[in-house]
DNA sequence: GCCGTTTTCGGCCCGACTGTTTTCAGTCG
């Protein structure tokens, strides 16, 4: 059966805490949390491996028994010893693990002591004042639980990166302000442009952290300090945002900005990396015989480990170590290499521009060419368009292609792929465009066979070159719909067709993950806005750092080419 | 439970903040 990679990692997850709360081995414990980690990050899926008989105890921190594990959840679904384990502990107990200030020790008292096994059974605890009289426990402490279980609910919550990129920026011009500080970076998952962000992480440097700090928690619009040290605090904003400041000196910024970049499991494979040369790293510095020899740029810190400099957006543990030492890290795309943008609407189908404002704004931005692609007739609910209105379309294009200079304009359409994998109109109007490229509206519930053979069948056709945002996700809304991946990649590469990574903050299709599976099987890639208004064209930039986290470079994006050279691939 | 050009045994990433256990454990990132 298939299980998610994300289902797997949270069975050992799980394993992890009831082991702690059992007061196990903790390296044994920190095991399953390892496995969970590199699960989660792996990019390729778990279930498949199995099914395909690859030896999965190869992955780092997988060794036999948890292959074992993780051959039994693919076969069963389940992990017989995880349910054993659950049958000695209230079925919600791992959900006041929660809590602000609870782990698996506190748990473990609380279990034992009061019998409490959900968060419903904390907060009663807490309100009778039961907890307060624990050993290890007191008056603080209980109001402290007793306001977590209040808002317990919201956990695991996390913002689109667009939503949390005005609250850096803000965050860090306010600080940049304080006369102390030097220099002020919004790292985290932020920095390495994570398509969602959990919170915001940022690195200062000052020769006086603590009135830095003091300055930081004044911040207007800040809900609530949660800490507040020397050369840390960490705050939460009235928008639930949560913010950690933390101040270094100079000479340990690269250091710091390192540790504080992440991800935590390439920080732990850089810093395994070092104990194995007889080094050790932390957020400030790199050392050898408890000396510093490195720490004031990321880069000394790499090349103090053997590693080539290693860009934010590739510090997943996808393999951006062994590159780095091999010297094959991708040269990533630049946003400022992109020469256009291949899919937006006017208001011939849902956009709220002209197709004359829409080619100017693009200009404004820099571009040689767009291309409109509105959407079919298809799409009522989008006043699609049909044969006549299309040609309608293509004879304005001309015109204003005649009298714009400095930008040319495509003709083009968003075809709908209908149920059957046969397309909204007919080739004898779409072999007059420029480009074709074709999308899954709807019928997202179809059988992973039938969606992909519908797609395969649309690709086929020789005027359709792009397929955009091709799993049809919404972040946080919608799933993407079933398809094989794998055989979409070949149909893509043997039918002379090209995928969109949507920089739509909400879609950002195909992501990092299948962009980099997709590039390693030959697929090439459009990078476009899908903007329904002048304004989103701003939206590049989301595009471009997903592609970047996807190890694109610019010879795998078709729109850095000029228009000659595009229009000579597309045929 | 994982892992190994020092090792199949004996290690396992590292440090700040909080609260209260007056010297440190628990939690967090």
């Amino acid at each position: 059966m298939t299980v998610s990679n994300a289902e797997i990692a949270s069975i050992f997850t799980q394993m992890a805490d009831l082991l702690e709360i059992r007061g196990e081995d903790p390296f044994r414990t920190r095991a399953y949390r390892n496995a969970a980690r590199t699960i989660e990050n792996l990019g390729k899926d778990l279930s498949k491996m199995v099914e395909a008989g690859e030896d999965i105890s190869k992955i780092p921190t997988i060794g036999e028994r948890i292959a074992n594990k993780i051959r039994e959840i693919v076969q069963t679904g389940r992990l017989a010893k995880l349910e054993y384990l659950k049958h000695s502990f209230p079925p919600h107990l791992l959900d006041i693990l929660k809590i602000e200030g609870i782990g698996p020790k506190r748990a473990k008292i609380l279990y034992q002591e009061l019998h409490i096994g959900s968060l419903d059974a904390l907060r009663k605890a807490a309100e009778a004042h039961k907890i307060s009289q624990l050993r290890g426990f007191s008056e603080k402490m209980e109001q402290k639980i007793l306001k977590g279980t209040m808002l317990a609910k919201k956990e695991g919550k996390r913002f689109l990166y667009s939503v949390a990129e005005p609250h850096a920026e803000a965050l860090e011009t306010y600080l940049k302000k304080f006369s102390g500080a030097e220099q002020v970076t919004v790292a985290g998952s932020f920095r390495r442009r994570k398509e969602t962000v959990g919170d915001l992480d940022i690195l200062a440097t000052s020769k006086d952290p603590a009135k830095l700090i003091d300055y930081f928690v004044d911040y207007p619009g800040i809900k609530e300090i949660v800490s507040h040290g020397d050369t840390r605090s960490t705050v939460i904003l009235n928008s639930d945002l949560q913010v950690d400041l933390r101040c270094v000196q100079a000479e340990s910024y690269g250091a710091a900005l390192h540790y504080f970049t992440g991800s935590k499991s390439h920080n732990i494979a850089v810093r395994i990396m070092a104990r194995d040369m007889g080094m050790k790293v932390n957020e400030y510095g790199l050392f050898k015989d408890g000396k510093r020899i490195a720490g004031a740029t990321e880069a000394e810190m790499y090349e103090g480990v053997g590693l080539r400099y290693i860009e934010p957006e590739l510090r997943e543990s996808r393999g951006e170590h062994t590159a780095a030492r091999e010297n094959r890290l991708p040269k990533l795309v630049k946003q400022t290499r992109i020469r256009g943008d291949l899919h937006m609407h006017t208001h011939y189908s849902d956009g709220h521009n002209s197709i004359e404002e829409m080619a100017l704004a693009a200009k404004e931005h820099g571009y040689e060419y767009i291309a409109i692609t509105d959407h079919s007739k298809h799409m009522s609910i989008v006043r699609g368009m049909d044969e006549k209105r299309a040609r309608e379309q293509m004879a304005e294009i001309d015109r204003i292609n005649a009298e714009l200079k400095g930008i040319s304009i495509l003709k083009s359409v968003e075809l709908d792929i209908l149920e059957d994998g046969s397309l909204a109109l007919p080739d004898s109007v779409l072999k007059e465009m420029d480009l074709v490229v074709a999308a899954v509206h709807d019928h997202f519930g179809l059988t992973q066979k039938m969606q992909t053979r519908r797609i395969l069948k649309a690709l086929e056709n020789p005027y359709v070159k792009i397929l955009v945002h091709p799993t049809g996700r919404l972040i946080g809304e919608r799933e993407p719909y079933k398809v094989n991946m794998k055989q979409l990649f070949k149909g893509v590469t043997d039918n002379g067709c090209f995928l969109e990574i949507n920089a739509q903050p909400k879609r950002l299709d195909l992501n990092d993950i299948y962009a980099k599976r997709a590039k390693e099987a030959g697929v090439r890639f459009a990078i476009s806005t899908d903007s329904h208004n002048a304004a989103s064209l701003d939206y590049m930039k989301y595009g471009v750092y997903q592609a970047r986290r996807g190890w694109l470079e610019e010879k795998d994006v078709i729109n850095t080419l000029s228009l000659l050279k595009l229009k000579k691939l597309l045929g």
